[in-house]
DNA sequence: GGGAACAAAAAGTCAGACTTATATGTCACA
DNA sequence: TGTGACATATAAGTCTGACTTTTTGTTCCC
């Protein structure tokens, strides 16, 4: 999945790039190149790759005879996939999975509404057979397959709504409706009311309505940021 | 404004990422790391470290033993900043600046919503302080202070919604409003029905009436979606 | 025709020497 | 005492050349 892997200077960004998202080197800490370089057993050109990336994201800058000093939050490249993941992965996780949605919330209905004025034939048959899989897959603990389907309904979604900004956040969305099944809590079968709002989506981009699609879409999102209140009020 | 320069690395990206982004080599292309190098008559070292930035942006993907290759249009990170300058700077100008102004008529009516509820007092003045001025500079060809604080407010009500994915959005925004404002017609003096609804904007932040807050924030995007199709419909 | 061995090509890695910018400390002078 | 010019040390930046590794495409044999 999120296989940076690719080289030496990979193996680098794998550990610094969460270390630096999860806040171990605090905004304003001072980092040398070649003591990153020792410590990680790479050569000085590997290690320079590496902070050019980590540059490029904005996590740090690179200044002559100051060393690479770690940037503040607020100025991180926050939408980078990669940032996405490391965020993910370390403690921040929850505020970040918040964030998100939040994002989506905004996002989602805009894109559907977009959709269904946009949408394929073979979007739209994607999109039932989407919401039909995730109707098979509600009852009795199918909790991987009603996910499958989730993600692929909200990516048909996204990238029907023919706007590349929004075809681009398909994997974020992704990442957050994965979160929720594997690391949150997630006991029990989805909600039914949910299910039926995606079928009710896809009815209304096949038949072309904008508003009422739009509008099912934020009764979706609605209940997602709901849920988290519940989780962590 | 868009000063990568900071080292050669930066000077041969100045180059070579516009190049990309506007389609000069397709997707599938194969580019040489040694013969980059001589084009841009620079070391291998750095010519690397320049490929790597492109590689993070999901602009190309390095293979051994075949070489650099630009990747489709459709896997580039297109919320990085330096890619969203890079392409505004091209002739896929219009069709990005549509693309953010979409994205905008998502994003901003919920951050208004969210500022409603979490703006500061600081933030509730700085923001009838820029519809202020707005107001002040919206007749007589004033458009450069205009569009000075076009821009501040709608940064303060991303940074207002509390959200750091929207807040991280304030760069995009502005990049579109200066857009308009330089490359794009703009003959006249602003709409005078959008510089009174960002007053009532700032009025329904600080009266925290949320609600009422994006309603009018999703005028003011309509009305900018209406003006790109009134130029290129 | 299919599979295994082989050769070439390009990225990847490393080490070392050199250059350049710049933060900081020093000292003289006002 | 404060201020400006100057020297110095430091860490990033750059270049070069040799070497390694992976992958692809070809060739050769069964």
């Amino acid at each position: 999945m999120s296989t940076t892997g690719r080289g030496l200077h990979g193996r680098v960004l794998d550990s610094l790039g969460p270390a630096i998202t999860a806040g171990e080197y605090p905004p304003g800490s001072v980092l040398r190149t070649d003591e990153l370089a020792q410590r990680f057993d790479v050569s000085r050109s590997v290690m320079r790759e590496a902070v050019r990336v980590l540059e490029s994201m904005h996590l740090v800058e690179s200044r002559r005879r100051v060393g690479v000093t770690v940037r503040p939050k607020a100025e991180w490249n926050v939408y980078d996939p990669q940032v996405i993941r490391w965020r993910l992965a370390c403690s921040d996780r929850p505020h970040q999975l918040r964030s998100l949605t939040v994002l989506r919330s905004a996002v989602e209905p805009v894109a559907a509404g977009l959709a269904a004025k946009h949408a394929t034939a073979e979007q739209c048959a994607e999109l039932t057979e989407c919401a039909l899989g995730m109707v098979s897959h509600s009852r009795g603990h199918q909790l991987e397959g009603y996910l499958l389907h989730d993600v692929a309904f909200h990516r048909v979604i996204l990238n029907a709504s023919g706007n590349e900004m929004f075809a681009r956040l398909g994997d974020v969305v992704a990442e957050v409706l994965a979160g929720r099944t594997h690391h949150e809590v997630m006991f029990e079968d989805p909600d039914p009311a949910a299910v039926t709002l995606h079928v009710q989506v896809a009815e209304a981009v096949r038949a072309g309505d904008a508003v009422r699609a739009e509008h099912l879409t934020r009764e979706i999102t609605v209940g997602a940021l709901q849920e988290l209140d519940i989780l962590a009020p």
